[in-house]
DNA sequence: TTGTACGCGTTATCAA
DNA sequence: TTGATAACGCGTACAA
């Protein structure tokens, strides 16, 4: 073997052309005569050299074409859940034709204090931009030095300073939508499961201080929205969007003495969770109690109930992000965007039982 | 405004000290006095600097810290699967202390046929390793010209030439564990129902030229472990892995004249389908039905069962493909590893109804 | 259409 | 402990 890789420089030799002329002929930047283009390539060919240096090439252009990503859980934790699924193929696409690719970064602020691996990080790794998806408050300052960098940075449903864009939900008002269908329904007697109220993620009800002390954004406007409506409903926190919390709540919920005779959950998965408790319980939906989500995702195995929910533009989400992102890349600014959940009426919902 | 970032070489004469000395500074690579570690921090806060360029760091360094992950559906496909979820947790972790990131790169040999979008390719990434899961055969053009590059890479679950690291499964001799296991709780009318046969993914009952056709290698190898204890099952072929597939498979296996006493499903999503099939249609699972998985993952919403199924180190899968690329880029080489299942037997299977 | 010259921002090496 | 030097491999004005 050669005791190194070949550049485009040997290549541009080996060719007989310089090297400028060699680096035009795979950029395609400029025309070259086919004789010219035919000596290049066949003496990359020859000299086993597949295209110019990522690395050089970036540094040369001043861009990596990688758009970091900074989720809040590990991955298999934030995949689990569909929103961010649909959320992450959306910014995939609207990303794709700007060349760049994503790189999947942890919020350090969260695991970098238990143990002191490196690790890529928002100010090690080659970026070009970064989009935080539902951050915490803590990654405030890993904020602060990426955008002091010049990076372009997009917030997707967390909370950061104002003079970020920030694609957001109408949560409030779409959860307060579906308030108003059961009431309208008739229900009274209504209960409410909600995301995780903290990054803690305690499990259970919730009293008026717990109630208070709600940190993460999507929970406490949900949770204002059913508020709007239901001002004393009860609350069922769970420890995260799933199934099985659902069913979790559902029990305790289903259990006490003045059963309620419709559940707001504040995501599908719970619903769809609370929905098979009911089951469970002998209780039937919507008959003896209606179920209402939240995201418009499809629950696998939910079939044949189709949940009455708030359809959230996921994949848009994703989309705008990227490009928000393209936007600032191009020197152009992009501002923060308000996206609107469209309530739809599913089988799981119906009138009030007298 | 200023007109340029600062540059190490500005911190360094704004420090009074040299370029090297600055970079020391920063990388910690050797000693500084604190005086003149002071004089170089002092000196970056001022101008704003807030550490190398990744960029021209990388290509000085010869690494980049980003190690690309080529999936073969798209991201939110791709991540529906449990498995898939899991290994990426386990080579996100594994590759986490080489300082590397994970960048997300899509097979192009099945997108970028469709439509030119550039995006970033396992060609023009500046990566320093590439991990290919579960990957057509048409990427072996790709594969050749990382390899030419010099790229470190290795192949979770699919079909790589032989001279490349790959961490692979038992299948086969894991399937044939639980058509065992059936047998001896004495199942003679046992039906498969299995993962995509091909990238078509046709849904439906199998022929034998069809499962003559299988292009799918873990497909392939599951079934062949059901056919060594039951020649004849008949075959289901699922376009997915998921509950409704399974769900859709059951119902069509139920539904004929010569019912199955057992089900050898090829994903525990698929098991948790057809299980759900199973009560829908008055059967009970294990008394009527039993039915096997395959993975051994938790599959949110199936509690109270718990599935007979095959575990699989699906994590330990991830973090071994990241430890073989560490060890790659350390200039060692890499051994191909074959991982075994553990037989684990839960309550979704009994004896065979007389 | 092709070639020349230079700099992108760092860091490894070695000498002081 | 610090500094000088020399790449790292490429792209792009600009000139020819």
């Amino acid at each position: 073997m050669s005791t190194r890789r070949a550049t485009i420089t040997d290549v541009a030799r080996t060719a007989g052309v310089s090297p400028s002329t060699a680096s035009v002929v795979f950029s395609g930047k400029t025309p070259v005569s086919d004789a010219t283009r035919r000596r290049v390539l066949d003496a990359a060919a020859t000299l086993g050299y597949t295209g110019p240096d990522p690395r050089a090439a970036s540094l040369r252009r001043g861009r990596s074409g990688i758009v970091g990503v900074v989720l809040d859980l590990h991955l298999g934790a934030a995949f689990l859940d569909p929103v961010t699924r649909l959320t992450m193929d959306g910014l995939t696409e609207s990303v794709a034709p700007l060349g760049a690719g994503l790189l999947l970064l942890r919020d350090r602020s969260s695991v970098a204090a238990e143990r002191d691996e490196p690790g890529p990080t928002l100010t090690t790794a080659p970026l070009d931009a970064a989009v935080l998806m539902g951050c915490s408050g803590l990654l405030r300052e890993s904020l602060a030095s990426v955008r002091a960098r010049g990076i372009p940075v997009v917030v997707v449903e967390g909370d950061a300073g104002s003079d970020v864009p920030q694609i957001r939900l109408d949560n409030r008002e779409a959860q307060r939508q579906a308030a108003h269908h059961l009431r309208g329904l008739g229900h009274t007697r209504v209960a409410v499961v909600t995301l995780p109220l903290t990054d803690e993620r305690a499990r259970g009800w919730v009293g008026a201080d717990a109630e208070a002390a709600i940190t993460v954004d999507v929970t406490r406007d949900r949770l204002a929205g059913a508020r709007d409506v239901y001002p004393d409903a009860p609350l069922w926190a769970s420890a995260s969007s799933s199934i099985d919390e659902g069913v979790t709540a559902g029990r305790a919920l289903f259990a006490g003495p003045d059963r309620p005779t419709a559940v707001l959950a504040q995501s599908d998965l719970l619903a769809a969770g609370v929905i098979r408790a009911a089951e469970e319980g002998g209780l039937r939906v919507p008959d003896d109690v209606s179920v209402t989500g939240f995201d418009g995702v499809v629950v696998d195995g939910l079939a044949p109930y189709s949940l009455t929910t708030l359809v959230q533009p996921a994949s848009e989400k994703g989309r705008a992000a990227g490009d928000a992102v393209a936007a600032m890349l191009d020197g152009r600014d992009a501002a923060s965007i308000l996206f609107t959940c469209t309530f739809r009426e599913g089988n799981t919902t119906g009138p009030a039982p007298r």
